[in-house]
Formats: C-alpha cells, structure tokens, sequence
DNA sequence: CTGTCATAATAGAATTATTCTAAACTGATT
DNA sequence: AATCAGTTTAGAATAATTCTATTATGACAG
C-alpha cells in the first residue's frame, strides 16, 4: 500500500468517524465496518442478512443482531433510509380498482384515495424485459405533534 | 324475517356462489361466510387476523389458515387487492435523497428512480391532525410474458 | 496509563405473521 | 348412496426480526 493509499483510507476513516459522531453514535470497530461497506462506492440497496454475509465474508466479526441495530441506528440517523415492497401484515382491500392509499403509521390503518384524484407522471421505462405489474403509491402520514 | 328480506338475502347467496363458481372456488360454507362478511356493506381493508377474529366472533367456525387460504384464493381470482405497507424484510437505501423505486418482483431487487424524474400529484389533504411524513412509490415490475 | 462507567455487541431465546403438512371432511357428480 | 378431487383444519415449521441478559469495549477522569 503506498503513502497515498494510506492516506487516502485513513482520511476516509476520519470521516466516518466523524459521521458517526455526529449522530451520537460511538464509532465502534463494528460501525465502522458496517459503514465502510455500506458507503463506499456507488449507492445500494441491502438487507441485513444479506449485508451480514458480505461483511462476514469479508472476514469482519459482527453479529446479525448489530447489524440490525446499526442500520436501524444509521436510519435513524439519517443515513440510510428504509424502503417497503413486501408484505409484513397482509393488507387486503376490497376495492380492486384503480386507487391508492394514506397509511396512519401510528393506528395500522389505512384510507382510500381515490385513482382519479391522484397521478403518478414520469415513470421511467422498465429494464428492458421487464414489464410494469402496477404502481403503488402509499402516503404515510402520522400525528401532528 | 320478511318474506322481502329472506328473498334478497338468498339472491345475494346466490349471486356469492355465482362468483365463486366463476373463479373456480367451490362455494364452501367458509368461504361463502368470508365473502359475506367481505362484500357486503362498504369498502374495507382487512388482515388475516382481525378478519379471523370478526368472524370467529360472530359465532361462524373457520380456521386462521383457512382465512389466509380464502384471502389468498380471492386475490388470485381478483376480488380482493394486497396492498404492501409495511416491511416483511428491511431493504435499507444508502440513497437519502429524493427518489423512488421499481421493485424486480421475481428476484426481490430494488432500482432507484430520480425524484426529478418522477412525480405524484394530486395528493388528497390527509385527514386533519395528520400530516404526511412522506410519499413512497413502487413501480412492480415482472419478466415480460 | 489504569479504573470506571455508560454504551455497545453478542448468543440465543422469543415473537410475529405466515405458510406448510398431513389427516379428516365435504360438495359435486356418478 | 359411493366416489373422489377439492377443502378445511390443527398444529408444526419457517423466516425475519426483536428482545434479553450477559459480556465486552470505548471514552474520559484521575
């Protein structure tokens, strides 16, 4: 490794140091793991099994329930952010045509919108040999403090 | 019971197992409780569970398996729609910015799309006391054919 | 440096929603 | 009424995640 190299990796080290830092969060030798894979290169997306495999093949000791707290913590923190496509609790409507939904985070409950009140533009093209299934639109909404 | 009210309840009967038939499901005693408790009076969203517990309740005997099995069934035959808002497993973005996503169904793969491509309007005012925390979209894409 | 203490990491148990399995039952058709 | 594929069911199994109780570690004081 050169000089330049070591630099390089140990001003990154800083950094996320920094980050973590700035968030409240100790940076352990976990945390920095953890951040290094996740934010180094281009964006991703992970789960934490997924993500506990590739950092366990690389060689590092973390275990499944760190790698939950930490990407819990990074979300809360404002580093990750969490995306939903599948199911936890099966949500079954009898409307089956075209709307979509306001989900109240904090009752589990959820309110029509009508398909003619919303729209959803500029959807790009799918991969090709993939075909669009349908768009889903879902409005979180919680209590006004 | 009028003789009116006993007529109209034996035509809706007639009407459920109609539907049923149409969509290859023998019309069980279950499976007519279900679509009942379902299909009659307004649109609603109902959980395995709390569709389980509504019913149960009102002295009918079905089992939480069957339930699952007839929300499934209904789904498949178009009667009912599964709406996702809640994770089953967490997909963490290191992307925070402004974007959405197309969701690969077949490998359970994530794309992003720019917030600047993409756009939802005409989002309803959330009912009073609520505001909207964010606006997540999932464009479902599957293999062509 | 070293001790102290709050914070963090961990293994394994527990939880939750759901699906599977194998056996018993039932509705439609002969 | 007998048959039999399609259904239902209880309970076991699964999968992802969270909890719990214990051990380890990083930061800071002295």
């Amino acid at each position: 490794m050169s000089k330049q190299m070591r630099e390089a990796a140990a001003a990154a080290n800083a950094q996320a140091i920094a980050r973590l830092r700035a968030a409240g969060l100790r940076p352990t030798r976990q945390r920095l793991e953890l951040a290094r894979h996740l934010f180094t290169g281009p964006d991703r997306h992970v789960t934490a099994e997924n993500l506990h495999g590739e950092v366990v093949g690389a060689g590092i000791k973390v275990s499944l329930a760190t790698v939950y707290n930490t990407l819990h913590q990074f979300t809360g923190a404002g580093l990750l952010r969490q995306v939903v496509v599948d199911a936890a609790r099966g949500y079954f409507d009898t409307n089956t045509g075209d709307h979509q939904h306001f989900f109240l985070e904090d009752e589990g409950t959820l309110i029509d919108i009508p398909g003619d009140a919303i729209a959803v533009s500029g959807v790009p093209q799918p991969p090709s040999g993939l075909r669009i299934d349908r768009v889903d639109v879902v409005v979180r909404v919680t209590r006004e403090n």
